[in-house]
DNA sequence: CATAATAGTTATAAGGCATATCTGTTATTG
DNA sequence: CAATAACAGATATGCCTTATAACTATTATG
């Protein structure tokens, strides 16, 4: 009993009982520490969470134009803009006119891209094992299995 | 082939197998769209997701104070403000000066805050139940538990 | 050829979250 | 017990993420 103390008013611990009846609840809570400890994790390599996922798909996409990586990132092509800017700031990603299409830009990664994502990558890897240390292969299967299954529905 | 049409520069889809490498990839994209769904659920009862669950955690423990209440749900106080804010606004809740401590306040629904919570609620079951429906039971709970499990690092 | 559609951009706004700081109030402690 | 620390709530502020509208340049289409 170390600091029992002064209790304001009701309980010392939340009954959050119907909220964790949800799924989503326990995605939400889930995915704030992953999210937190991966901000921590790409600091040293200046990247952010959104940074970091687009060098990824243009380091494995090359050539990829801004509306197929926003399309691929799930979000807006305007906010993409800011982010390609980042990164060719950098010098991480090169904008290459693409020949056959004068309005598109053709993204690339640098050799320096490539390498600091490799890092990254490296050490978004250890991040993963240190968070879900824990966890089985297989119950770590079976939860990436499960989560992918979820789908946007049809509108009826 | 439907609208094979003009392919810019690279591929028609885009290689995300680096990231999907990655259980927080998934779990990304998984709440991005839970989370879209629910707040198309949320909408009719003029809820946001956080206002759904300051209001589910206050409907589950009477007299809750905000610090409580913020830590519960993860947030800082000074963001918390503005959300009982508006669910004093609508009448949802009632902020009760605490007689035992006359900085606090204890947080308590009205009845109409039980019963919008209710309809809500239920709303949002409805909506679970749609987004995993190919989802069995088992699965489920092997997906809630496994989530449940990840907990913040122990700064060594 | 006129019009629509597309790629990228700019401007703007809203929501979510953090920090610093302030006012009261309560707790601690020398 | 008076001075100080700690705490509850609030205000101000800023950053990041995301969305929409509107613009330019270019390409596709009827």
């Amino acid at each position: 009993m170390a600091k029992a103390a002064k209790s304001i008013t009701p309980p010392e611990k939340v009954n959050d009982e119907t909220l964790r009846a949800h799924v989503g609840y326990h995605m939400k809570r889930a995915f704030n520490i992953v999210q937190a400890d991966l901000t921590l994790t790409l600091k040293p390599f200046e990247l952010r969470m959104l940074t970091y996922t687009a060098l990824a798909l243009i380091v494995g996409n090359p050539g990829l134009s801004q509306a197929q990586l926003a399309q691929a990132m799930g979000i807006e092509r305007p906010n993409l803009v800011v982010i390609v800017d980042e990164l060719e700031r950098r010098e991480l990603i090169v904008r290459d006119k693409v020949p056959t299409d004068r309005r598109a830009y053709a993204l690339t990664a640098t050799l320096a891209g490539r390498r600091l994502f490799g890092k990254a990558n490296a050490a978004v890897i250890a991040h993963e094992n240190r968070l879900f240390a824990d966890m089985d292969d297989a119950t770590r299967a079976t939860l990436t299995d499960a989560l992918s299954r979820i789908r946007k529905q049809e509108k009826t």
